[in-house]
DNA sequence: ACGCGACTTTGACGTGAATCAAGGTCGCTC
DNA sequence: GAGCGACCTTGATTCACGTCAAAGTCGCGT
């Protein structure tokens, strides 16, 4: 997963423009070149080869990061070792946010999962664009919302649904519309399946079976991180 | 906990004076008169008796609602009618704010505990103050990320604790600070044993039997709703 | 006082998912 | 192409917690 040459090329490349990469995030696509001009002084750029602790629970913080390219998984560690990953993230993609606001350390690590590089927002710069903008304030508000809005999905999933059933829905989440009722389609997996277990609050060991016994149930077929979905329907209705 | 007399007392007391109220939750306690006052005429006073359903899941939201005296709960409702409690909410608090910036439905449905007063604050005269007072779009903010930064508590106790490690964690939540270590004190359940196992996400009879393990190993005493805490460095240490 | 209804407790039993313990598979390096 | 490490699968066993069923307990209204 973590394709290491071509991470490694990118990782050596010439710095990329950070004007133009911040203007093309949701998040900054409004702001006036001067207002991304002003953010883009406050922005670090930080390589992360696979591998890297970006943060630990506990550090403070003092912007947020935002993902060029790579991959990046937040995760809440057990006392005893053990880890429960809360997301895995990709490029566009931003996170430590809510923590920045709130003037309160991290609660979750971040580690990057394959060779990555991304932007550390100061959080002066983007405070005192909030002040000046308010159209602005208003996609932050947004984006908090939305975040709020998916950890919400995840507490229902969790707190209402078995295993089995949270595997359905992962696998349906991105599921095609146009598509008619029992239409198969494939999904790839975006990690390792012990982090997908762990995401989808599992074992590994439990992650398997259920593959297996949906395989069985000839609803879906398992070629290593490619997942073909043979019937949206019947997977959307099985029951354990 | 409802305590039917003297909520039914205040559902017909003199309407409050809404600006006065306003001005008092933190949320707004940085606005002008002026300010609020705006605020003030696109705000409904709303009585809930105990038992309302103020909006279930799927209903579309034009407004948040802030509590002026009562107990409100969220909850996720199970397909076979089961419910999940989320989150149980006082005077002074707010919700619904998240789905307002979205434009999306409401995920969760509410429901009055007791008998209730709540403004519903609109929700274009709300952007509108929020465009024209960065400070009060940085209070907004706040007060998102600090909503994202107790669910991701929740997140976290459900997925890596014990149904009695929960239990522990809610008692010590507000545990007094300047105590010495050992210290008694007394937790008042703030609602009925069954909603608050089911925002614990146990079944009423695991919290009841958690509630009695804890009192036979002498860490607490149980009184109806009164929980005395009898050594809160024992019970933060004990094992199940 | 009585009895009703909402809430809580207790016991017996069932089960989903974790844990423990081997293997198996794949891709990479030497 | 042998060997190594990261990942995945499989089976046996255990355990926390849920479910079902049956009594309490408490407060309230008549």
């Amino acid at each position: 997963m973590v394709e290491p040459k071509e991470g490694a090329r990118r990782l050596h490349a010439a710095p990329i423009r950070v004007q133009q990469f911040l203007q093309n995030v949701p998040l900054f696509s409004e702001l006036t070149a001067e207002e991304v001009d002003r953010l883009a002084s406050a922005t670090a750029q930080v390589r992360a080869p696979s591998g890297t602790l970006l943060f630990r629970r506990g550090d403070s913080c003092g912007g947020f990061h935002v993902i060029v390219y790579g991959q990046i998984k937040l995760a809440l560690a057990g006392p005893d070792g053990s880890e429960k990953v809360v997301e895995v993230l990709g490029p566009g993609q931003s996170f430590g946010e809510a923590v920045m606001f709130l003037d309160r350390p991290y609660v979750v690590f971040a580690e990057a999962l394959a060779d990555s590089l991304l932007l550390f927002i100061g959080k002066a710069a983007l405070l005192a664009e909030i002040e000046r903008n308010p159209r602005f304030a208003r996609k932050m508000l947004a984006g908090l919302a939305m975040r709020l809005h998916r950890l919400m999905g995840d507490l229902e999933a969790y707190s209402l649904k078995s295993g089995t059933q949270r595997v359905i829905g992962y696998l349906l989440r991105d599921a095609p519309e146009e598509a008619y009722p029992g239409m198969p389609f494939d999904v790839e997996l975006p990690t390792s399946k012990g982090v997908l277990a762990s995401r989808l609050n599992i074992t590994r060991e439990h992650f398997s079976r259920i593959l297996h016994e949906l395989t069985a149930a000839g609803l879906i077929k398992v070629h290593g991180r490619q997942v073909s979905v043979l019937d949206m329907a019947q997977l959307r209705a099985y029951t354990p």
